[in-house]
This record gives C-alpha cells, structure tokens and sequence, in this order.
RNA sequence: GCUCGGUUCGUAUAACGGUUAGUACCCAAGAUUCUCAAUCUUGUAAUAGGAGUUCGAUUCUCCUACCGAGUACCA
C-alpha cells in the first residue's frame, strides 16, 4: 500500500533542545523531503509540571536556525496554528489543545476491555514501591499485581462507579496482555520480540488533569495525523511493544507507522549520554542556541559560539550516519538526496569537538570573501574599528582601495574582504580572524618575547611601562593586547634589529605603490644584496609590526598598513626596545 | 535486580562470508616558508574475549565481559 510520507518531531517543551533533539528533527526532515513528504512538529506538553516557559520558543527557533522547516506544526511562518483548517487538517499541534480528544479514546479502550481504571494514588503507589525497595523487591504494577490493588478489575462495578464518580484523581491503565510475544519490526535495528509479562499496566490517561500520558497521546496523535515513520531516539525502544499492543487494541495496526529507533549521543570521554555539564566541563556547546535559565545561568550555543547552521546541520548529520561514500562535506540539498535510515548505525556515537571545529573550519572556507566581510564588521565594531562602505567613483562603480585610518580606527571595506580573503584559510570561526589579524587594525604596544606563545604570554603581567606610553592607549582592549615580555630583547638583538629598521627604510624611501610583491622584492632583494640572515631580519620585522613573534607574510602586513605606519611602528619599536 | 539494545584504530565510521581491514578527525615526522598557520607527503593505531557453523568469520549462531537505555499519574 502506497501512503504519504509523513513524519513527525515531538519535542516536549521542557526545557532547551540539545543537539540530539536537533539530529533527531533532522533525520525525520531528512527523511520527509527525501520521500517528499511532510514534516511535522507536535509539541507534547501533556505534562504540566514540568512546562519551561520559552522553551518551545526555543525549539522552533532552533531548527528554523538550523533550516528545518516544518511543513505543518505549531508555528507556520511565523503564526500560530491552532486550529484545523483546510491546510492544517490535523492541526491543532500543541497536546495541550487537544485534550478533549484523549478522553474518548481511554474510554473506548476501557470499553472494549483493553484497559480499565485504577483508583490508587501516587502517594499510595509511592508508599508500595518505598515498602518494596525495602523488602529488596521491585513492584510493578502488572497482571500478578494489579487484582490486589485498587481498580476497576478488583473491585465491584458498584464500588467502581462510586469512585467513578466521587474522586477525581483516578487514571486509565492498560491492561497488559499475560504471556504474549510482541513481534516488532525496527527500521534500524530489525526484528525484536518481548514476552509482555515483562511489561507493566502504562498510565494512560489522568483524571486529576485530564491528560493523556505520552503513550497515550502518542499513539493517538500519531494515528489522527496519519504518520507513516516514527523516527526517534534509542530511550523509546523500550515502550514500543506497548505502543504496538496499543495500535492493536484500537484496531489501528493497518496504518500503523513504521518505526525507527536511533542510537544515542554519547558524551566525547568516558562513559554516558552527552549532558550540559559535558559542554560546560570540555568547552563545547551542546544545545544550538544560547540558553538562559529561570536562574540566569547561560548555556553556550552553536550560533553563539560561531558555527555555521549548515555546518552544524552537516556535523550533527554524521552522527551516526555514513553515506556509504567517503564524501563527508554535504549541503542540506544534498543530504536530503543521500540519506537513508538503513545506513544509521545502531550504536552509541561519542561526540567528538574536534571534529565539529574541522567542519566548521570546511564552511569556513566555502564561504565568499564577501559573506566573510559581512560576518567580520561586528566582530571589528566590537574592538572598536569602524569599516566605511565603498566610495562611489565618479562612474558609480565602488573604488577598490586599501584605505587604513589607524588613528581614527577607520577602514574601508576593501581592507576588510582582502584581509579576510587572505586568511580566512587560517581560521576556524569568523570571531578568530580578529586574533589572527588584529594588528592589521591596531598599532602594537607591546612586545612579546621571542618563542613565547601569544596564549602563555598574555596571562603574565603587562610591564607597567606600557601604561606610561601614550601609544600604548591604542590597545584599550586588555586581553587582545600583546605581552611585553622583559626578555624580549633576547629576540631584537642589536645587529638583526639595526639590519631590520635599516632594511625597512630602505622599503620606506622606495617609490611607488607598496603592493605586496613590490614591498617582497625590495625587501629580500636589499636584504639579500646585503648578505644578511633572510630569517632573523624578518623576524624582527614581524616583531616591530605585530608585536607578535608569527603571523602573516611581512610583505602582506606591510602592504596592508601602508608606508606610513610601517615608518611609525619600526620608528616606535626603536624608542621601545632601542 | 529485571527487560531490551549495542561492541572495528583514541574518536566518527567503511568493508555481497574471501581486502595488505579503507577513509576522516586527532597526534607525530618530513617537505615548503621570513615565523606561525595553511598546504602536500609519510607515519602511529582497531575487529572486546571464548566456543561453534564454514574450505574460509569483522560479517552468521551461542556464551562471557563491558557499555547504554528503560523500569513514574516524565517525555
């Protein structure tokens, strides 16, 4: 039989989505748009205690970043769906506005002897399973326990319609089936069998709140809106006999949906499911977007931290699944054509951070110069650099031209894109072009000593000479400015540094526009004619003008910051370092 | 405890029952360069253990070990 392909996400909005929720969304979109079918989200908000404001927000916003986007659900572009219509027939989408349709299904199950209702309170069950734990024994509510307890099956029906009646914290509880085999068919993980004796009689329905329980409205939901795949993650296999059970006591299981259970995200190192506290602990986020509790503890996200959404879509996809190929870089486009369910695989995966920057680093790179600009300018606006947009010539076309006002922290956007264009192959995130390039922006201060890893360096001290120094206000960004080491002469020894400033007035005094190849040739060529050591020359070069022992080119540093400031940075580290 | 799932280099994974067990990340070495990064080349490293079926097992079966999930009037 032919059906429709639809699939669902079922978030339950309890708090933010992480990562896994995110690549379970992704496979059921995935596997919607491959079959051309649809993909729906459902909120499943049965449980009232545990509602987290925002949190659905959250979710929509999530995967909307993500580029998920739900062919029907709670939020369609951006309004609210509740109630049915001729394109939402199934909606409402949110369980909570559904409540009026469980009820009739519990009875119905009730009726026809595939459930029955229990009059004992949480309180009291609590107490059974206290005095049990107790007794080293585990109790569970099932076919060997359920006639001594207090329900429809062990009372009288008059007994039963007066409970019925007079209290209201009564549930509907399915009775499971003695000594039966369930035969069940998962998508990823093949045939599966479970005797029922070892489950127990599920909740299905309250009284106290009118609700259903999960499996409950699960199965319901599923059916009325006609899902053809159940595709989530590993923690439900265990309920899937009763959602089969439950299929077969409605008379459903014609149109029953085909399910699919996927492995679990394992935390980088150790043992155990990936948690926030994983992220917290190794320095990785694990939900796409920055949350903020009722507390106001922040949790980091992917888009907060720089990822690229199809980047972590990319990420997230090879997660437990292989296409088959060694290609491992794929467009959402090109996922939808190359996935499959049969090509997931059925064990845990461990997150692994590093790959995830690899990925991000990839994006990075496919990237246009220009979208990287766009991406750079608030970065820069944070560090207090400006970036004018192009000047109109006179024939209307932008003027292409390194202009570089350091004084004014003022740059053209033509700076901007070269620069990015030159390194964005050294950087992983849009936020690292900053520390990769930084002095392309502002004069340096402070010298680090020779050797010494910017990282290491920055937490020493600064020397307080540099407070002194009125050049030294040029960095009123603390943690981005270069360490002064007290050793940093050991690097811009008298004779290289002498070779250094002279060489690099000879660079000065030259006519002509310094481009990068005109500033190289000069350079070598005067450095060579006079048989000076080639490499520790530059070196102190690189020193004078980023403060820095590595970074970029000397020729392109120079050709980016002009005759000018080349003159004032060699003419500072003179006074400086001497 | 019980039930159900799972197990290939450190990690993600590939391999009709027949391969020198492949690829990517990480790590290391070399090349290159004015440094660093990038790039290129090379390298280290795995079938959890034990039986069985078979001419032949990473692949099929069973046992053990380990890991995970579930065991709520939560999803």
């Amino acid at each position: 039989m032919e059906r429709r392909t639809r699939v669902r996400f079922a978030p339950s909005p309890t708090g933010p989505l992480h990562m896994g929720g995110v690549r379970t969304a992704l496979y059921n979109y995935l596997y919607a748009k491959q079959h051309g079918g649809d993909f729906i989200i459902r909120i499943e908000d049965t449980d009232s205690h545990r509602f987290v404001p925002g949190a659905e927000e959250y979710i929509i916003e999530s995967l909307r970043w993500c580029g998920i986007i739900p062919d029907e659900g709670v939020d369609q572009d951006g309004k609210v769906v509740e109630t049915a219509s001729e394109r939402h027939p199934h909606a409402p989408y949110r369980q909570s506005q559904r409540k009026p349709i469980y009820r009739k299904y519990a009875e119905q199950l009730v009726e026809n002897g595939y459930a029955y209702y229990a009059f004992d309170t949480a309180e009291e069950l609590d107490a059974i399973r206290a005095k049990a734990e107790a007794a080293g024994e585990t109790f569970t509510y099932n076919q060997k326990s359920r006639l001594s307890l207090r329900n429809s099956l062990s009372l009288s029906a008059e007994e039963t319609a007066r409970l019925l009646e007079e209290t209201d914290t009564w549930t509907v509880r399915f009775k499971m089936p003695e000594n039966e085999i369930v035969k069940m068919d998962d998508l990823i993980r093949g045939h599966v069998e479970v005797n029922t004796d070892t489950l127990d009689d599920k909740v299905l329905w309250k009284r106290a709140d009118e609700l259903p329980t999960y499996h409950l409205a699960n199965i319901v939901d599923d059916h009325l809106m006609e899902i053809s795949e159940v595709i989530r993650g590993e923690e439900w296999l265990p309920s899937l006999p009763l959602h089969y059970m439950l299929y077969k006591a409605f008379g459903w299981t014609e149109t029953q949906p085909r399910f699919a259970h996927l492995p679990l995200l394992l935390k980088p190192v150790g043992n155990g499911k990936l948690s926030k506290r994983d992220g917290d602990k190794m320095g990785f986020p694990v939900f796409p977007l920055q949350w903020v509790n009722s507390e106001g503890e922040k949790s980091r996200g992917y888009r907060e931290d720089g990822y690229f959404p199809d980047a972590f879509v990319n990420l997230l996809t090879m997660l437990g699944w292989n296409p088959g190929t060694e290609q491992e870089i794929f467009s959402m486009e090109e996922l939808v054509n190359a996935f499959s369910l049969d090509k997931v695989g059925k064990s845990g995966a461990k997150f692994n951070p590093e790959k995830a920057k690899w990925f991000n680093k990839e994006y990075l790179r496919m990237k246009t110069d220009k979208e990287l600009t766009e991406a750079f300018i608030p970065v820069l606006a944070q560090h207090g650099i400006n970036v004018t947009p192009c000047e109109k010539g006179p024939d209307g076309a932008c003027i292409h031209e390194l202009k570089a006002d350091f004084a004014g922290k003022t740059f053209s956007k033509f700076y901007v894109k070269s620069l990015v264009s030159l390194i964005k192959e050294r950087a992983t995130f849009v936020a690292d072009f900053w520390d990769i390039a930084s002095y392309l922006f502002i004069s340096p201060a402070e010298f680090e000593a020779y050797g010494v890893k910017a990282g290491a360096a920055n937490a020493k001290p600064a020397d307080p000479r540099a407070a002194a120094d009125p050049r030294a206000k040029v960095f009123d960004d603390a943690a981005t400015a270069p360490f002064l080491a007290k050793d940093a002469d050991k690097f811009w020894k008298p004779d290289s540094s002498a070779m250094a400033i002279e060489a690099a007035a000879h660079v000065c005094a030259m006519e002509g526009d310094f481009t990068k190849e005109a500033v190289e040739t000069a350079l070598e060529e005067y450095i060579r004619g006079k048989e000076w050591p080639m490499g520790k020359v530059m070196n102190c070069l690189r020193l004078a003008l980023t403060g820095a022992s590595s970074g970029l080119g000397i020729a392109d540093i120079v050709s980016f910051i002009g005759r000018d400031e080349f003159a004032a940075r060699m003419e500072y580290i003179k006074n400086r370092l001497g």
